[in-house]
DNA sequence: CTTGCTTTGTAGGAAAATTACAAAAATTAT
DNA sequence: ATAATTTTTGTAATTTTCCTACAAAGCAAG
């Protein structure tokens, strides 16, 4: 019967920025007015007092006042503090498009902080059962093939590197026809790890094929829906990446940090730690004049 | 003859609580007290105001707001701010190596942080104009002949794939006699593109020796100090990376950013925008069944 | 011990933020 | 349409927070 009611809060989310845009629609005249302020330069509005923001808004203190109580916080000076901390996480969290008006610095940045969104974003999605089952796979398999064309050719020698120095017997053939070969001839025991941006190539998705025919099973790195995935007796994707463009190859850097996961795994599971973990361990293989 | 003296301030640096835990030894006695109170809970000074700050730490509140100052801040609230975004990327500022016993959860995660460290960091440390003159020196090389040995070889495939896909005449031969010969015989005009994660393997080393005595440009990509870079015509580094050690191999990752970077470099100067930006215009490398 | 300099604290004043309340706008019912 | 009610917004006063001027205390050199 009292005064209970209490308005509904526009968010609990962590990040105030993306709190205010999805928000934005379902804010009335003047709390549009302060979201927009603020969004045009959430940096900016953290310097700003409430007086100067509600004049920059064209609305009363108050106001901004009750709009900062309307996102969780406290009062205005706690809201700044929320807006410093997601102002900093926003830049990890938007894509930002290269243009070709971009200058040296410009574009650098740029993809450095979308390689690092990509990451982000990465580290949310990933499944660790599954790179679990991946090491568990990986280890108990006699002998590992990696098929990887184009621009996932350079991820597959990677791989290949990868595990050879965690001590799995690992093999990438360039070759197509070698792919083939192989795929047709190894089976029970063995391990098929296919990688592919796009998961359509025709050519990756039969090997995938005759690796079945075989009972081999197949690990596949390649988008969760794509065609290729759909063979995989065990499927690992890195979730959403922010564009394919040919200017921002990030999925291929996600694709290397999880050959980076897989190969810490397969050596923290084999208690082979004392070896591995060693960073001299393959001091021979490299000759200092 | 006036107060044009000033006291020096502690820090300019972009990370507030890496300067504070830098200067701790230097402050006096009244400073300490403020600076260790905070680092006890950055997070939770955030939230104080400068008057339980003070009583919290046994000190004055002008103590705390001179202490602010000195850290080229404006004054409390402003240090505050500072604080709080400090204490979002401090998260990503200390290196967390993986241990035999980590679990799955564990290692994946620390292994996407710390690679996500050593790119804060190498944004940090990269020299734009480097990057401008080896895009320069890529875009009028006649042709790009690429050497990486070792886990460098899956860079060395990366870079000639990103090459190829900006219109660039590169090539990467994985034979070393190849190579040798081809460092023997081509010159003016004509670029090399070496990798390493050492900088000091002998049979790159050699390349790059080579190619010197026919003056060709070698754009070196290894460790600025390394016997490599001292023979480079052009040095592209990552700064310093968190660990070499077999289990994290972020260098390379690093290194590969790199190359996205040098990529888009080419394709914004080309003024090939038009071309390169398209995603499409791969589309026929590729057959989708 | 005194002088000069640096550091720290006290107190008052300025600025910023919040609250209470009143006016205006919007909504609903008659 | 208009009055009543609710919601929203602004004004003004209060409270909190922060900063500055100045004085006291601590310290070092003469």
């Amino acid at each position: 019967m009292n005064q209970m009611k209490k308005k509904a809060a526009w968010s609990n989310e962590i990040n105030l920025i993306d709190a205010m845009r999805s928000a934005l629609s379902h804010l009335n005249k003047t709390e549009k007015k302060i979201a927009q302020t603020i969004l045009a330069d959430p940096e900016a509005a953290t310097q700003k007092s409430i007086a100067v923001l509600a004049k920059n808004s064209g609305v009363s203190e108050p106001s901004v006042n009750r709009f900062c109580k309307r996102f969780n916080t406290k009062g205005f000076p706690n809201f700044k503090l929320k807006l410093a901390k997601a102002s900093v996480s926003d830049i990890w969290e938007t894509f930002h498009p290269i243009n070709p008006g971009d200058d040296t610095g410009k574009y650098t940045t740029k993809i450095i902080n979308n390689t690092i969104a990509n990451l982000m974003a990465f580290k949310q999605s990933v499944s660790y059962q599954q790179i679990q089952l991946a090491v568990e796979a990986l280890i108990s398999a006699k002998r590992i093939f990696i098929v990887g064309l184009g621009a996932s050719s350079a991820t597959a020698k990677d791989a290949e590197c990868k595990f050879y120095q965690s001590g799995l017997s690992a093999c990438y053939p360039v070759d197509l026809i070698m792919q083939r070969m192989i795929a047709s001839n190894y089976g029970a025991g063995d391990l098929f790890f296919l990688i592919s941006q796009t998961g359509e190539t025709k050519e990756i998705v039969e090997v995938a094929e005759l690796a079945k025919l075989n009972n081999a099973p197949v690990i596949v790195l390649a988008p969760e829906m794509s065609r290729l995935a759909r063979l995989a007796t065990l499927k690992l994707h890195i979730g959403r990446v922010n564009s394919m463009d040919r200017l921002s190859f990030s999925s291929q850097t996600t694709y290397q940090v999880m050959l980076d996961i897989l190969a810490a795994g397969i050596s923290v599971q084999k208690h082979a730690a004392a070896r591995i973990l060693n960073k001299d361990c393959f001091k021979d293989c490299y000759k200092v004049m």
